[in-house]
DNA sequence: CAAATAGTGTCTTTGAGACACTATCGT
DNA sequence: ACGATAGTGTCTCAAAGACACTATTTG
């Protein structure tokens, strides 16, 4: 038993991929610059030529929606690894795509340094940007309705983030409790106070220090994500 | 300019739309029969034939993801209205159903006496069913992997009725304290203490009484939602 | 008055926020 | 000692929970 023949419209997948990209200055952590960033590729060929868009494509019939995400990341901007990711929103607006109907799946994805394979180049047109940047200046013109799902990816992470542990996705597996707060102040674009023992539920401390060099301060804690606490998701 | 021509996917919506419709009995409202329901459509052709389905179907190239839910859900139930409704999950697993790929975009559904038809027959196939019933006894099974929207929907309405307003789209705009904690405890399967002063910022107390024919206790004060409060969605 | 629901008062416990304090490094 | 960050102690204040109490109806 078969479905008749139609006209379908296409299938789309869309990935916003966030990561962290801090760098810090001389002796100082608090002057550093704090970086979260998107995965965005420059478009080469109309429609929208020139302007930046979120990694993705067609859907095959036969292909795992999330095979068809990591492959099209991978094809787009060199970007692979294991790294997490959820939906998002699916978009299937008549107009949202000069070239015709095209319905798309977003999706969105937290990675670092150890769950992407960060060390290789990236595609020619493909680059990290700031998420901030992105949104709020008007130096790079996002592609279609790319804005919109940015927008939507970033409102995401932000209220997730109080209610959950995906700001460790951003992290690697050890980490310091300050680069964990300057996620968490990224992302909520505000200070928090007590953020030590907010987040103290959910981490856990290996006992070693990690002395920076040539810092003159107090070397931190190296802290882990705490395993099987009763959480909700 | 076009898209090429390649084998492209089904794409279909599906609705989970839930009523409350409690029964109150005698003189007492405590041992009410109290119902969350979902309306399902009996399937009469195969696959699947003879269990119960989310009504939805084919989107049409040249039609919007939104009107396609309406549209079908009256064809399917003969469900008509203006009531809540917010995006789901898109699922598309390669075996979701045996005739070929199917993408389906799934929707939630709140209603109210006001806000849908129901005065109007339901189609020979619609049913409205308890929630709890079609989940956990196995009298009913729900086709393709319809049970787990479900499931996903319930999980939905459950965590965003603790942080927003969305539960008043089950009641009408004319309710008492009471009828609107019956929802709560409904959806939340707990009992509520203290119900009146939390749910006290989304309400407004219209100065009038509600006489219950019959019923030999204390007439409720009637309330509305409260508008323009500061919330956050 | 009794039965049933509607609605208030108030004590206790919990957790968030503010912020001062101590600890530890390199120069 | 100083500059910078790491981490703790503790006070205050507001919200959540428990539960006893008052109010209003009809038979």
């Amino acid at each position: 038993m078969e479905f008749k023949d139609y006209p379908r419209p296409n299938i789309t997948t869309d990935i916003v991929l966030f990561r962290i990209n801090n760098k810090e200055t001389e002796n100082t952590r608090r002057k550093a610059e704090k970086n979260l960033q998107v995965l965005l590729v420059k478009r080469t060929i109309e429609p929208q030529i020139g302007m930046v868009s979120l990694p993705g494509g067609f859907v095959n019939i036969d292909e795992e929606i999330k095979d068809n995400v990591k492959r099209k990341l991978f094809e787009k901007t060199g970007v692979k690894g294991s790294f997490y990711i959820e939906q998002l929103y699916t978009k299937g607006e008549l107009d949202r795509d000069p070239r015709g109907r095209v319905i798309s799946i977003s999706y969105l994805g937290l990675c670092n340094k150890e769950t992407y394979n960060c060390e290789d180049k990236l595609n020619e047109n493909a680059n990290w940007y700031n998420v901030y940047d992105v949104l709020n200046s008007n130096k790079f013109e996002l592609a279609f309705d790319h804005k919109e799902i940015l927008e939507y990816a970033l409102e995401r992470v932000k209220n997730k983030i109080e209610y959950t542990d995906i700001a460790f996705n951003l992290l690697p597996k050890e980490f310091t409790i300050s680069e964990c707060q300057d996620i968490y102040e990224l992302i909520l674009q505000k200070e928090i106070l007590n953020f030590r023992r907010k987040i103290n539920e959910y981490v856990e401390p290996l006992n070693q220090i990690r002395k920076l060099e040539g810092k003159q301060f107090r070397p931190s804690n190296i802290y882990t994500v705490k395993k099987n606490r009763d959480s909700k998701f």
